[in-house]
DNA sequence: CGCTATCTTGAGTAGCGTCAAGTCATGTGG
DNA sequence: CCACATGACTTGACGCTACTCAAGATAGCG
């Protein structure tokens, strides 16, 4: 299982990114922070995610209502959890930059990885039923994220029918998403994993206004192993017959899609059509 | 504003390929068909399952009116839809007898069952996200359903803060679910997966007041195998595997648990415990 | 009573996991 | 600045689990 223990601090962003505090830790976890609500207010409208995060349709007082509820940012190094599995649960989070995972985990130690979660994606969405979250979020990137808390966000969606039908749909959507991996796994061979997850992660760069055909890949083979039920050499040799395809230019972390279609035309390739 | 589900009325191969289900048809699908208030509210007060179905906690108008919601039911017979994948969405339904699966498909072909669904249980919470069913629904058994307009759902449940937590509590719920196929697909041997799925089967039974440990299993070979990533064959070896070890008694669809804390042993035995 | 769907069991095989060795990139300490 | 340590990745050899194909048993239903 994975070492709660400190990420190596360095902040190892695979990219060339400059780290602006190489903190050395022990990581404590200090609380969220609440601003006042001014600052709270610019960081939304300022933050080139508010599209994403902050729900349409509201009008101008409902929007600053829920502008107002969302907490400002703390850091995450690379390894550290953004909560655990039994914690109770209070606020739902946005990322901000950087990027996490979702671990679901057995008593016996295996562990499964339930997502990725990237800059403008919610987290803790699981923990509603229980008020407790099933799973751990740990970040793979270093990472900022927001907070709302649920309770508020609940209150408010009672009186403005966007935030009720936003919270709902991000449920109900992930949902979906879910049950498309349940068929990834239930149905789909290795190879057809990996070209799916890079044409899946591709889209996702893509809906973020980055590059869908050049990107680096946010987590290690390990993780992208898991997630897809399959062994991190699996996901190498994947890789290296899709590139040996000319499907795709893989380096490392750097990844580049060549023939998009190429790719997609891998799922259901010589399958059991049922 | 009730009788305007339509469905597509014959039961068509969706895209060519031949139907595997017995299905003697023609089904024709009769719509969902109200009745007046007071026999609604009578067919919720006297369901067995209206602790199951009506939220806890509202007050006596608020409870009539979320019954008043609930049109009545509608029979289905094996092999029947209740929904087809791109259907428009408009109710959420309740199976008040016999049973039904979620069928995920891929242009392909390929079908991965994504769940079963008992009495008590709520269909079509997948659909919200996108107003269209992302799945279809097909009776495993006979079955009768219940349906709730959504946006009626919805309008009540901004009054009624029990009806809204429900909801969410509903989705939250099924997302944990899901999230637990996912490690039990990625993670699991056969084995395992066959004595969870029995678990499991056993636990819904015994929050339905049935047996916990001796039921008639609602679905064929086939659907447990599609549904836990196997081939029916796998399914089969397994559950004579179990029947050796004395763990079960299982004759076609009868089943008796011998041993459920061996059952649960099952599970983590000689495992790749990361 | 016979048809068909369902289930069981066996034999052979393939895909993926396991184990292992080796490369490469990055960071560290001397 | 270099030697070294470490983590990430790749590639190969081998083995096992679960799939495929096949045959036969059983049960349900008209």
């Amino acid at each position: 299982m994975l070492t709660q223990t400190h990420a190596p601090a360095h902040a190892a962003t695979p990219r060339g990114h400059t780290v602006l505090h190489p903190v050395r830790l022990p990581l404590t976890r200090t609380h969220l922070r609440a601003v006042n609500p001014v600052a709270r207010k610019d960081n939304c409208e300022n933050c080139r995610l508010h599209a994403v995060c902050v729900p349409d349709g509201l009008d101008a007082g409902e929007r600053d209502e829920f502008i107002g509820l969302v907490f400002q940012h703390k850091r995450f190094a690379v390894g550290e959890r953004l909560y655990r599995a039994g914690e109770a649960f209070t606020h739902l989070y946005f990322v901000k930059t950087g990027a996490f995972k979702s671990v679901m985990m057995l008593h016996d130690g295996r562990e499964q990885i339930t997502g990725f979660h990237l800059a403008g994606d919610m987290l803790g969405i699981d923990a509603i039923g229980d008020s407790a979250h099933p799973s751990e979020a740990v970040a793979i990137e270093e990472a900022w994220v927001c907070a709302v808390p649920y309770q508020s966000l609940m209150q408010l969606s009672r009186r403005a029918e966007p935030v009720q039908s936003y919270v709902q749909n991000l449920l109900s959507r992930e949902l979906v998403r879910d049950q498309g991996v349940m068929l990834l796994l239930g149905r789909m061979q290795a190879e057809e994993r990996v070209a799916v997850f890079l044409i899946n992660l591709a889209q996702r760069f893509k809906t973020r206004g980055q590059s869908p055909n050049e990107f680096i890949l946010p987590m290690v083979r390990e993780d992208i192993g898991n997630y897809l039920g399959l062994t991190l050499e699996t996901v190498s040799r994947c890789l290296s017959r899709l590139k040996k395809a000319g499907l795709i230019e893989v380096n490392n972390r750097q990844l580049r899609i060549l023939d998009h279609a190429g790719l997609e035309q891998v799922i259901g390739a010589g399958q059991n059509h049922d």
